[in-house]
DNA sequence: GCCGTTTTCGGCCCGACTGTTTTCAGTCG
């Protein structure tokens, strides 16, 4: 059971419910839950196994009872009755741009509209024309949504999403009049994809900077276009939202924008109870406004530390703004090295020497290789005698003095389906860095995989567990995996998780960052780079890093050489 | 339905834009 099948249920209940049209607080109340539940980092089953579901932040006691009752049965009452009263497939029609509760009511009332397919029949015939606040316009709208939701156009990487970000901020300065522009959004909060890009604009001239926004290269639809917020699509599908905001509200806006949504509900709540008002225009008593040109300025008047973007999903950090405990978050200039790099020895496309070449650049303290092994053979893995060569070569590098780095030796060593490694003890043990990684079985059950891993990590080979839980985001979920047990066994063998920097894994995710820290466990921060480019994915993991809380002392490369390899001899 | 430095009841973020309206409802972020 995923969290995201949980979430999917509690979302369709809010959606359903605010269709009713009853309650306006109780929707709010599930989708709240429904966010909660899909942004977490942990398993919602381990925390109800724990009896813990209260303490998720949107989870009361009616709404954990469901979620319990979901995972044990697959049903829940409550949604069953609401689908029988109302049988329409609400979350297929919500995901129209420009549908929401009322007119999905308005046309299953009225039509008998109950999914995309009668929908788009009912237009077709032109029976949504007459229906009271349909117009010709709306009609289109809902046309061209329909196409949208089939085009799938769903979340975009972060990598591409700033790639965007910046061209669109630069040509915005060389022709739109522009002051400042900033990127807010879960962009600025260094989410893994994200849906849309907002943008931040102070101008001396509103006309040119809307004018230059809907202007640029690639926009193929204008959604809005009003005095101060402008809307964009991107023949990519990607929306884009711009708003002007003067240089007094600077700050608010940039808070109020960066979000998350639950983290602002969270802070104008405490604002209220100050007897202020805080809005994407400043801090307000009455009509006086007291903070706005900064953020720095809105947390501190609200009597907190500032907290950086990457912490701001309503998860414990406004508890530690107050109480000046927030971390001390890792940056990229506190890595001293890399521990796992790939060349074309197995599935690599650089030489050891390009690679190492490429690290040295980076004026990195020590660089390790470490290709695939013999079973991976689609990745050309290696033998023994191949691995044993390489240590040779590696101490040869060394030793030729080309570079002040050091480079460290390992291997990416595969966990065979009976947590047995892929590679003899006596080569291991003649490694500087080993890790150790699942690449096969991984639709295996939970207790095989959970106890094939704990095996593997007690051979007092193994320093680190490589991308412990093997997604590839967008495209392929965590193998199912007690990560609770993993950390226990990685904590008496002393091994370290790997926070995989790759874009398309970032794999622990923050939350499981946040437990494996409380674990007592080191992290190490790898690119696991195939290519001389793909060492830049540092900052990626770098953000992630910060998602999930971690500061400099918690993670293995941080350190020089010398005590790092202090820190993982056994 | 959730939640608590106005705590177990009574609130619940709030402003911009659009379309179909003659003053506002619906959607979105």
């Amino acid at each position: 059971m995923r969290n995201k099948d949980v979430a999917a249920a509690l979302s369709e209940i809010g959606i359903l419910l605010e269709v009713e049209g009853k309650d306006k607080f109780k929707p709010k109340s599930y989708e709240r839950a429904a966010r909660s539940v899909e942004n977490l980092g942990e398993d919602i089953e381990a925390i109800a196994a724990r009896g813990e579901l209260t303490s998720v932040p949107g989870i009361g006691e009616a709404i954990a009872k469901k979620i319990e009752s979901f995972l044990s049965t697959g049903h829940i009452e409550a949604l069953d009755s609401l689908r029988e009263r109302i049988p329409v497939k609400v979350a297929e029609l919500d995901a129209i741009p420009g549908m929401g509760p009322k007119t999905i009511k308005l046309l299953y009332d009225e039509l008998g509209v109950t999914d995309i397919e009668s929908l788009e029949t009912a237009l077709k015939e032109g029976r949504l024309k007459g229906l009271k606040g349909i117009g010709p316009k709306t009609e289109t709208e809902i046309a061209n949504g329909i196409g949208l939701a089939r085009s799938g156009i769903g979340r975009s990487f972060l990598p591409d999403a700033l790639a965007t970000a910046e061209q669109v901020m630069a040509h915005m300065h060389t022709v739109g009049h522009v002051r400042r522009i900033e990127v807010a959004g879960s962009v600025r909060r260094r989410k893994e994809t994200v849906g849309d890009l907002d943008f931040l604009v102070e101008t001396d001239d509103e006309g040119a900077a809307v004018n230059a926004f809907v202007g640029l290269e690639g926009v193929a639809d204008v959604l809005a276009k009003g005095a101060t917020k402008t809307s964009v699509r991107l023949r990519s599908g990607l929306q884009m939202d711009m708003r002007v905001i003067p240089a007094e509200s600077f700050g608010a806006g940039l808070q109020y924008f960066t979000g998350s949504i639950d983290h602002n509900v969270h802070l104008r709540t405490i604002a209220l109870k100050k007897g202020l008002e805080l809005n994407e225009y400043g801090l307000f008593k009455g009509k006086k406004q007291v903070e706005g040109d900064s953020e720095e300025g809105i947390y501190r008047a609200l009597g907190l530390d500032y907290i950086p973007p990457e912490l701001r999903e309503d998860s414990g950090e406004i508890d530690a703004a107050l109480t000046h405990t927030l971390p001390k978050l890792i940056s990229l200039s506190d890595i001293r090295g890399d521990l796992h790099g790939h060349t074309n020895e197995s599935d690599g496309t650089n030489t050891t020497e390009e690679m190492v070449e490429a690290a040295a650049v980076k004026k990195y303290d020590y660089y390790c290789i470490s290709d695939h092994t013999k079973s991976l053979k689609i990745a050309h893995g290696l033998d023994e005698k191949r691995l044993l060569n390489r240590i040779q070569e590696i101490d040869e590098l060394n030793s030729s003095g080309r570079w002040r780095m050091r480079i460290l030796k390992g291997v990416e060593v595969d966990i065979l389906s009976n947590g047995e490694l892929d590679m003899s003890d006596n080569v291991l043990a003649q490694l500087d860095v080993v890790t150790a990684s699942v690449h096969s079985r991984m639709k295996d059950s939970k207790d095989a995989i959970t106890e094939r891993v704990c095996t593997a990590l007690s051979n007092r080979n193994v320093h680190i567990f490589g991308h412990p839980t093997g997604r590839l985001i967008l495209e392929r979920p965590e193998y199912e995996i007690d990560l609770d047990r993993v950390f226990e066994a990685a904590k008496s063998s002393r091994v370290a998780m790997e926070l995989n920097s790759h874009p398309h894994r970032l794999d622990l995710n923050p939350g499981n960052l946040r437990r494996a820290v409380k674990a007592g466990l080191k992290i190490a921060i790898n690119t696991d780079a195939h290519s001389v480019l793909e060492l830049e994915n540092m900052k990626f993991g770098i953000f992630q890093a910060c998602r999930g809380w971690i500061e400099p002392r918690n993670v293995l490369n941080t350190l020089p050489l010398k005590d790092l390899l202090a820190a993982i001899r056994k």
